[in-house]
DNA sequence: TTAATATTATCACCTGGTAATAAATTAATG
DNA sequence: CATTAATTTATTACCAGGTGATAATATTAA
């Protein structure tokens, strides 16, 4: 291989390292970070595949969208009493390469349907005893079951159970608190 | 008000919607939507303040580029030993209006030490014991402190710390599993 | 020096707009 | 009913950030 084609090596991968970084640079802003003109930009993303702005931010965006549909629902709850929610699995939940899903999310799932149901806006979660029975795969809709075991003025103690296909996978009991209270 | 304008405040109710709702549609395609012309819809936008589809694409794409700053980064290792790492609190980790930081976020960032200390690739967390110690705000850096206690062929005792500014601000232990192993 | 390779420039064209203006339509009213 | 005012539509010139093709200009290796 050439000097001439291993200097073109060499922007390419700065081409594709930039662009993954900030991927709304447009063709003349990237023309000028690599001293070269637009046409070059051009032939260069053309040969590597990659496309232009306006399709890199779609493709973002896209993203970003199909991400917020990981959040669980509430399908049914009773104030300070009990409450259920589901929420779909998916491809991004899961640690990289498998198809399991990090367990951060089945976490937040409980803590969401904990707060919703003891009626607290932003709740400080004291203490937090969790089970986990087994792992969960990506495209699964687990179901999510809240009951308050005592109410509190200063906190409420809560379970969560979380089942998927009426196994349950975990669970864990919350001691939440209202609301930025420091404790030492 | 005249029944004239009465449909226009129709219109434009239908208009807010449905780009609430799919973000992504061009003039035109909002203008059949809505049985009306291009130009109508343009007018419409400009007066409810609306941009067009290529910025409404740049500000959702925009706002997922800033969610996933909310990673916590490792900053120090020694496999199966120690580890530390820090994040940075946001506004988009918040409880809805208010300043104070989910607890499924620091929970993340604990989990997320802890994989990286014990080296799994997918870990399940058999059991956590949770202390939050105090509530955290937005826009402060947390640092993570994990410590491996025990490590066996079956599963890791792990102890994660986070502080806030030297202040612990939450502990846990995880017993922790490699990977998709199933326990009742 | 010449042939091959790489870069740059230029041109016509595209989408999805802005901004301004004029024309056509529709509704309300004297 | 004719007229006026409000509303909608059409038209034109312009813009950014491209595509695609072609030609001209470096640059390097043989």
């Amino acid at each position: 291989m050439s000097l001439f084609s291993q200097s073109r090596k060499i922007r390419h991968d700065k081409l594709k390292d930039k662009i993954a970084e900030s991927p709304f640079m447009t063709d003349s802003e990237l023309a000028a970070f690599l001293n070269v003109s637009v046409a070059t930009v051009r032939l260069d993303r053309m040969t590597l595949g990659i496309p232009e702005v306006r399709e890199r931010v779609l493709l973002v965006a896209e993203k970003h969208v199909s991400d917020s549909d990981g959040i669980s629902e509430i399908i049914d709850i009773e104030e300070n009493v009990r409450g259920v929610s589901v929420m779909n699995t998916n491809e991004e939940m899961c640690f990289p390469g498998t198809d399991i899903v990090k367990s951060q999310y089945i976490y937040s799932m409980a803590e969401d349907v904990a707060m919703k149901v003891t009626n607290m806006k932003a709740a400080l979660i004291n203490v937090a005893n969790i089970k986990y029975k087994s792992a969960v795969n990506k495209g699964v809709k687990l179901v999510a079951r809240c009951s308050v075991k005592s109410v509190r003025t200063s906190d409420s103690l809560v379970w969560v159970m979380v089942y998927n296909n009426s196994v349950e996978v975990f669970r864990c009991k919350f001691l939440m608190q209202e609301k930025g209270c420091d404790r030492s």
